[in-house]
DNA sequence: AATACGGGGCT
DNA sequence: AGCCCAGTATT
């Protein structure tokens, strides 16, 4: 028996039952794709369950503003994946008359959609001969075949591409492709592999050579950058709260937050009334508060940031304002998230 | 060729 | 604390 075959037989046995798996609706392939771009499945399915009831087919997606797509896509994480999701529904309406491209090319022209998910869809849901290549393959390759290029080096790539375009099974690369991957999920796993009862055992050359917990090699360790946060939390005489909407570049670009005083260090007290002051031009009656002692430490990939929540209690009206039972209705970052539910449960 | 981009789960 | 996850876009 072959590689793909035994990777097939595997999965006839061992696959997941998972929603996207029952159909070849391109629609529901490319969203599932999407979503779970460097995301597992157990975070992303929830949320492909969510869409899927609110936006039934493209056209529902299309007609929506990105705010309630953002909204629905709220603690999911790269959310530029949510703002490409919409503008390629768009574009599928309006440019494709609601039909998505049928080829491994053509769909590489879709925002949000390079190489790997160009091939998922045109091998599940249109049988075209190409051989997806997703973290988990990477892994059952490298260790398999005992190799030790860096996966994300430009050489790797390409030749991790290749390797799995020889290795693919051309007779249902549409099973083939999403088996690998459920191999490299459930099997060959990053950490504490299944080796004893894997059917490829036999022949993995990293088992053979002891090498399989120094594979694949991944180079370019991501260096961590400090951030420290401040957030206003303010509020005028009706218990109204201002948010604002970030813009421009950087993190959470469309989300919303309080209004965000970042500083070199660890601020206090003093510096923020000095912000306040300069800022927003705050009358002598308006109370300060720390809510949180501690900063609370979010944690991105590639940026911790160190965050102090201040209670502003002012005693002007704000035109602007937000109820506090109202900011549920805005996309907001995890962290603002968190702080509006401990809000809710504390303050009021 | 590097870097930015979330959040959560596991070791 | 570090690594990884059905990667892509930008610099």
């Amino acid at each position: 028996m072959s590689f793909s075959e035994k990777i097939l037989l595997w999965y006839s046995g061992n696959k997941r039952s998972l929603p996207w798996r029952s159909t070849r609706d391109p629609y529901k392939i490319w969203l599932s794709e999407i979503m779970l771009q460097q995301t597992r499945v157990a975070q992303g399915l929830p949320y492909y369950l969510k869409f899927n009831e609110a936006f039934p087919a493209v056209e529902h997606l299309a007609n929506a503003s990105e705010e309630q797509v953002l909204k629905l896509w709220q603690g999911l994480g790269y959310y530029s994946r949510a703002r490409n999701l919409h503008a390629t529904a768009k574009m599928v309406v309006e440019a494709y008359g609601g039909h998505f491209p049928n080829t491994y090319k053509e769909l590489l022209n879709l925002k949000g959609v390079g190489d790997y998910t160009a091939s998922a869809i045109a091998s599940i849901c249109f049988d075209e001969l190409q051989p997806v290549v997703d973290g988990n393959v990477y892994r059952v390759l490298a260790r398999y075949f005992g190799v030790d290029t860096p996966i994300n080096s430009t050489s790797g790539v390409k030749y991790f591409k290749q390797l799995a375009r020889e290795v693919m099974n051309t007779e249902n690369i549409r099973d083939y492709n999403q088996a690998i991957m459920e191999f490299g999920a459930i099997q060959c796993a990053p950490k504490n592999p299944k080796c004893s009862n894997c059917p490829l055992n036999e022949s993995c050359v990293a088992l053979q050579k002891n090498l399989v917990d120094l594979l694949p090699v991944k180079i370019n360790k991501t260096k961590v950058k400090k951030r420290y946060f401040n957030y206003l939390v303010m509020l005028d005489t009706e218990n109204q709260i201002k948010l604002q909407q970030r813009r421009g570049k950087g993190i959470w670009q469309n989300l919303w937050e309080f209004p965000l005083f970042e500083t070199k260090t660890e601020s206090n007290m003093s510096e923020i009334k000095h912000h306040l002051t300069s800022n927003f031009g705050l009358g002598s009656s308006t109370e300060i508060s720390l809510h949180n002692e501690d900063q609370i430490v979010h944690k991105l990939s590639h940026q911790h940031l160190y965050t102090k929540f201040w209670i502003v209690k002012t005693d002007a009206r704000f035109d602007d304002g937000i109820a506090l039972r109202k900011l549920d209705e805005f996309p907001v970052p995890v962290l603002i998230a968190d702080l509006i539910k401990t809000l809710k449960n504390s303050y009021f």
